[in-house]
DNA sequence: AGGTTGACCTGGACGC
DNA sequence: TGCGTCCAGGTCAACC
């Protein structure tokens, strides 16, 4: 489900609710394709932990933990993959299907990840081992950066604006909303992208994760924040799932091809 | 090395 | 009602 906007609106609602609390107990289910550490080493390092802070670190959730002295003791990392969703509620509240980790708070109330697809990731790293995102920050990268990414690429700026090693956070509906912005093609390749181009692309980049941010994401399936809320940022979308529909400025049809095997959408009077 | 493809999963929507 | 097909916001390994 989630990218750039999506995890941070989930990583600022944990924070808000769980910073501070110990973990008290961890339940584990029996699947063990979320797991990116093992059930012992997950269970290890989060019972009797303090969460210190949550973050978003591209596309993961990170919190980091420290002892009851206050000293460091690691981290527990959080990847929703497309379905996955990190809730605070009380022990009472019904337990969906997919529930994979429940984590019982000295709050009272309950961390519980649920991912039906099994595409999210559960990990935990020692202090020696910081978690650090592959590639820049999206909402930090400069100008210069951003155009030194891109120089000489081959591969279409939509497949380059996916890989996390370049840009960390960004997704297919954030990809295609800025484009849309930038007024450029998803099929366009990379190196071909003028500077002039690539200057609206990393402004409009910019602006439509924000504005995202701001509004708690988009909710197209499943998404729901940490309190299971749904965001705001599908009603803003331009192209993103408006196959067929008229282009808001222009009113041609918007048109939806495959490109790396994902669906992107553009429209073909105002992009170019 | 950079680029592309298909595999990993469940479930909802749609057509017949 | 049921069955088949297509689609889904993300990686990641395995190929060229």
């Amino acid at each position: 489900m989630p990218e750039l906007p999506e995890v941070e609106t989930v990583a600022n609602g944990l924070n808000k609710r769980v910073a501070g609390t110990t973990i008290e107990s961890v339940w584990i289910g029996e699947k063990r394709q979320p797991l990116k550490s093992t059930a012992r080493a997950i269970a290890k390092m989060l019972e009797g932990a303090r969460i210190k802070v949550v973050r978003r670190v591209g596309k993961h959730i990170v919190a980091d933990l420290e002892e009851e002295t206050g000293d460091p003791r690691g981290q527990w990392i959080i990847h929703l993959g497309m379905t996955g969703s990190t809730l605070v509620v009380d022990p009472a509240a019904d337990l969906p299907k997919h529930t994979h980790l429940i984590a019982k708070l000295s709050s009272g109330k309950e961390i519980r990840f649920v991912d039906p697809r099994m595409f999210g990731k559960l990990a935990v790293t020692p202090t020696s081992k910081l978690f650090a995102a592959p590639g820049l920050e999206p909402l930090q990268v400069s100008f210069d950066d951003f155009q030194r990414l891109f120089r000489g690429r081959n591969t279409p700026i939509k497949s380059a604006l996916l890989n996390q090693k370049l840009l960390s956070g960004v997704g297919n509906i954030y990809a295609d909303e800025s484009l849309y912005r930038a007024r450029i093609r998803p099929r366009r390749k990379a190196k071909s992208l003028t500077r002039a181009e690539l200057a609206r692309l990393h402004e409009k980049l910019g602006e439509v994760l924000r504005e995202a941010v701001e509004l708690g994401g988009s909710s197209v399936n499943d998404y729901v924040d940490s309190e299971g809320n749904e965001g705001f940022f599908q009603l803003r979308h331009n192209v993103y799932q408006r196959t067929g529909k008229p282009c808001l400025v222009c009113k041609t049809p918007i048109k939806r091809f495959v490109i790396g095997g994902r669906s992107s959408h553009y429209c073909p009077e105002c992009q170019k």
